[in-house]
DNA sequence: AACTCGGGGCG
DNA sequence: CGCCCAGAGTT
């Protein structure tokens, strides 16, 4: 059963809301964009923090606020260096859109930030969610920033058994969410997130030391561990790729991805070479990497070029970039092709 | 409305 | 090894 269905709602559940800002008042987790209220440095927060964990996304956030401090800076820079702030952080189209969306705060706003949710949310890679953010932790807006951890902790807390896997979920639990509203929405969007991710956590959650427990109706039914509720279940699919770590005398060949599967824009080695180079052939590596929806097999040739009119002869015939381990630092790679060239560059 | 897009951490 | 995370864009 639904909550929104079953034509009991108390009238006053605000008194949740306030005891989770109070709560929230001598708990909140000490974050770096816990002291701004710069429209620019929430906005890039809730980029990078988009389906992030805080521990994983924490350096980057912060090196990506040092590199560019504001929007102008962002706007200005190469999308390439973008990227390269973006390495190893997964879902490279924040990256592209983040820089897309600076360009357009730069031409259609005249550099400054927008301050309206309709106005924020036409910025690329801004959705539902990041815009509600912004607008309630900078502008005072008044709207619930529904993520993952409204999702548990407002099933949870109404024994509501609907379906977040549903499409409609975002626009149910928002509902749900302006039942338990108080004034300070940004504070209260921001400590659902701290509630959810150190208290009402998916597994073991810590509901000793919750300060809703007593309004907590999964809670005081003992069926914590059923809420929420999610049907659909992700696949992984099996996905095989070959590269060529073509190198002579510390230089090898790389090419950027395109824009339209995974890793977008990064850079690779070669996935086809000429026969007379695949007479260089040395050991093949196999690398088992798991992605959230790929179980991805990766194997690497890899190619020493003996001769140097067959690597002169390859390059003049193909349009990959040279570069070196030096160099490579500079260019943002998949992760584990990131370690292969690592490991070779130990050896 | 369903699919796709990373990588890390946890039980 | 499956699930989840400060979701959004595409089809």
């Amino acid at each position: 059963m639904t909550f929104l269905d079953k034509n009991n709602i108390d009238s006053n559940l605000l008194h949740i809301g306030n005891k989770l800002l109070s709560w929230y008042k001598k708990n909140a987790r000490d974050l770096p964009f816990r002291q701004t209220k710069d429209p620019y440095k929430i906005w890039i927060c809730e980029i990078v923090f988009q389906q992030t964990r805080i521990n994983q996304g924490l350096n980057h956030y912060n090196n990506f606020i040092r590199r560019f401090p504001d929007v102008q800076t962002l706007a200005e820079a190469e999308e390439n260096e973008v990227l390269l702030y973006w390495k190893g952080l997964g879902y490279y189209s924040r990256a592209i859109n983040v820089h897309k969306a600076a360009q357009q705060v730069m031409n259609d706003y005249d550099g400054v930030f927008p301050s309206e949710y309709e106005e924020i949310l036409k910025l690329k890679g801004v959705g539902k969610y990041t815009a509600a953010a912004i607008t309630s932790i900078c502008f005072d807006g008044k709207i619930p920033a529904v993520d993952g951890n409204f999702y548990r902790v407002l099933s949870r807390i109404f024994a509501d058994d609907f379906d977040i896997s549903n499409s409609r979920a975002f626009a149910y639990f928002s509902e749900l969410a302006t039942l338990i509203l108080p004034e300070n929405v940004g504070d209260f969007n921001q400590a659902m997130m701290d509630l959810g991710s150190e208290i009402c956590k998916p597994k073991n959650p810590l509901c000793g030391e919750c300060p809703l427990r007593e309004n907590c109706l999964a809670y005081s039914l003992n069926k914590i561990s059923e809420f929420p509720v999610k049907t659909k279940k992700v696949k992984s699919e099996d996905l095989h790729l070959k590269y060529y770590f073509v190198h002579r005398n510390g230089q090898f060949l790389v090419r950027q991805r395109k824009d339209d599967f995974i890793w977008k824009k990064l850079f690779e080695f070669p996935v086809v070479i000429p026969e007379e180079l695949e007479a260089f052939s040395k050991e093949v590596k196999t690398i088992n990497h798991k992605l959230t929806h790929k179980n991805l097999t990766i194997e690497i040739s890899n190619v020493e070029v003996a001769s140097e009119p067959a690597w002169n002869n390859f390059i003049a015939q193909n349009q990959y970039l040279i570069t070196d381990f030096e160099a490579s630092h500079e260019k943002s790679f998949p992760k584990p092709l990131e370690n292969y060239i690592q490991n070779k560059n130990q050896k």
